[in-house]
Parts: structure tokens; sequence; C-alpha cells
DNA sequence: TGAATGACAGATTTCAAATATTGTCATTTT
DNA sequence: AAAATGACAATATTTGAAATCTGTCATTCA
């Protein structure tokens, strides 16, 4: 098992192999050294603890899960097909993960319990690329003029109930197909600039209708 | 402590006592008995299990925990104010209580996750409460045509992260105010008749435009 | 005669002793 | 001299035997 030289990288396969082979409660730093062929003080140079090691695995399994969202991003659809895509993405992501091997994602969801940091940090990526489709929508007109940080915040709280692993136990429910896409066209509705609004409009210059119309 | 004869009523109270005093995990049914000054026997005469009457206590907590809405439900408001009032009772309600005495909040959040068919009667009342308030807002010509039922979900699951007991833990931030009215805000527009809708209506008779405008 | 009791079997919980783990560091290895 | 080791103290976890609890029911009580 001593191939090459020891490097963090190795040690956080080993370790995450360990975590999905023993599960988060077992998982020791012994167990990790071993699989390397190492002692456990080895382990310790590269980590200044059982927790360090513990957030680095978490941060590598969310930066892993977080890649196709950056995509969508990207993309070049209409802001709220992107917006769409996004959500329904990031639901699939850890639906998929948690219906395909709920053993796993209890293990992940364990480690996070005690990792708010990484946690924290993670939400914040997120909210800030929800916020960027959002700020994109403005600007072509698609929506309304809001706070793209403040309505981020919002659309990330409302879709809790389809993301956050705390209700996972909801979504084998046959009706939760429905019911997410019920969510997402009121969500959609609210935040769509009104086609010919009668009276109040915000006080901001109103020149960025939509503009042109993208392929969707 | 034997004062009359021994009813279901009284059990009740005595068990909702020793849970306050012992805890969820720790409260025994021959604890409620010696409250009682009974044996643990006779409690069996009056609840099939320990499970029973944890779910009568249940049943009980929550209906208290109700009534208010219900007042809100039937009040003459306009439905868009009805349902910011009612949304706003829910999740002071819970979080009231979680604040105030995270003990017993945790007791009885302990009680729930064992009493899944309880929570899902509750659960159910308080979505007939709130179609009946979206049903209203209809037909003041308030809210778009929607389904009230699958809108009710759809409003319950996007305010989940407000009122989901598991998610108590966010709930003592301080911008928790501010993200809950941006999120009712983004609702109710979603929910809102449009003022001059530009193009595809629902395929409904749009005869019930709003009427009369009643105090806010 | 209907309500209450308490002994009982089986299941669950408790608690303290035994074992294992974390994190350090003086020593050994390469 | 840098990397790795493993003995060690402090802490945490496991274990299993004793104690407690749930739910039943034949018997007692009023």
């Amino acid at each position: 098992m001593n191939d090459s030289v020891l490097t963090p990288e190795r040690i956080l396969a080993a370790a995450e192999d360990v975590l999905r082979r023993y599960g988060p409660g077992k998982a020791t730093v012994v167990d990790v050294a071993q699989a390397l062929g190492v002692s456990h003080g080895s382990v310790y140079r590269h980590f200044a603890s059982k927790a360090a090691l513990r957030d680095a695995v978490l941060r590598v399994w969310l930066e892993r899960m977080m890649a196709p969202l950056r995509a969508i991003t990207a993309a070049r659809s209409s802001p709220p097909t992107r917006l769409r895509n996004w959500l329904s993405a990031l639901r699939e992501a850890k639906r998929d993960k948690v219906l395909g091997d709920p053993e796993l994602f209890a293990t992940y969801s364990a480690l996070a319990a005690d990792a708010r940091e990484v946690i924290g940090e993670h939400v914040d990526h997120l909210m800030q690329q929800l916020a960027t489709i959002v700020a994109a929508g403005i600007k072509s007109g698609d929506f309304r003029q809001v706070d793209p940080a403040a309505t981020a915040k919002a659309i990330f709280d409302a879709t809790s109930r389809f993301h956050y692993p705390g209700m996972a136990h909801l979504w084998a429910d046959p009706g939760e197909d429905a019911a997410f896409a019920q969510l997402l066209d009121l969500l959609l509705t609210g935040l769509a600039a009104a086609p010919a609004p009668a009276g109040q409009m915000p006080a901001v210059a109103s020149g960025t209708r939509r503009k042109t119309v993208r392929p969707d």
C-alpha cells in the first residue's frame, strides 16, 4: 500500500474510502493510516486533526457535487430556464445521492452536521451562483427589479424543502416531482417582470425590458 | 393525587406534566401512573399503549398551537393579508416555542419523530386552512386562478425553512426576519393576479376580478 | 361486576468497567 | 534533516450484566 510519498491527496482518497466502507461513526484515523500502510502519527503530519481531515473530505465531496451547477450557471439559455435547470439540478443531485446510496448519504450528512463552517461556505457559493442567475434575469428583462442577493436567498430558502438533507425522508414520495414543479412555477411567476404593470413600478429606469428571445 | 375517577383527560394532563419534567426519553408509563397515584396497569385501561398515549399528548399540544391559526383563517381581512398573517403566525408559534423553551420543544420534536401519522394529519389540517385562504383570494380576485390545494402545498413547502422543526437551528439568526419577509413578498407576488396580463390567460372565465377592497 | 392491582415475561435502558481513539512528542528510520 | 514511528495521557466509545420498563392478565378490591 506504500506506493509513493504520503501526500494530503493520498490521505484524502484513503479517508474517503474508509469512510465509505466503515461509515461515519466508525472510521478512525488509525483505520485511514492502516489503509495507507503508515502509522496514524504520519497522518497528523498532514492534517492537524481528525476534524480537519473530515472537513477536507467533505469539501471534496461538495465540490464534486457542485460541478454541474457551475456549468448551468454559466450556460447560455435564458435566465428563467437557467434558474429552473439550476434548481432542478440541485434537487436531483441530492435526491439521486440519497435514493441511490442512503448509507453514504447518511455518512456525509453526519459529517456535515459537525462541519458548520464548511457547510456555510458551500451554501454561500450556491447562493452566489443563484444571485448571478437572478442578476442576469434582471438585466435581460425577464425578472423584476429585485435585489439579487436577497432574492437568491429567498429562492434558496423556498426550495430548502427539496434540497436540505434533513428533509430527505420526504424525497421518495411519489408526489414530489409535481410539488417541486408547482413550487418552481410559483417562484418564477413571482420573479417574472410584470408584462404591463398598472400603476406602481419600482423607482428604476425601466429601459431594460426583455430584448432578445434566446432558445431554451 | 387520587382526586376523582381516572379519566383519559386526567391521564393526559399527568402525562404532559411528566413529559415536561422528565423529558421525552425518560418519561415512563410508570411515572405517569405514579403521578396520578395509580398503578401503571390502570393507565393501560385507557390507552392501548405508550405510543397511543404519546400520540394523544402530541395531538393536544398541536391542537393548542393551531388555535390562533384557525382564527386567522376565518378572519375578515383581505386574503393576501390573511395569508401573510397566517404564515407569520405559524412561524412565530414555532419560533417562540423553540426560543422560549428549547428543551420542551426538543421534547415534542422527539415525540413527533415517532408519530408520523399524527404529524401527517396535522399537516393536512394546516394545508386545508391554507387552501381555504388561497381559494378566498381567487374568489376575491386578489390571486391568480390556481389550484388551491396544490398551491397551498407549494406555499407550505416554500415556507418549510421557517416552520419545520428540523430547521430550528437556523431560527435564532438575526437575518431571519428579513429573509422571511423577502420570501413572503416573493410568494405573494407570484400569487397575485396580474394587473393586466398581456397574452396567455388561464382558460377560465375571468369574471372574478378584485371586487371589494377590505381593510387590512 | 366493573375498575384497579401487581406479578410476570420479554424488551429496553443504564452504568461502570474495559477497550479503543485522538493527538503529542521523544525517538528511530531513511 | 526531513519523514515516520509508536508509546503515552487524556478522552471517548463499547460492552454486558443489572436494573428498569412495557404490556398482559389472573386476581383482588369496592
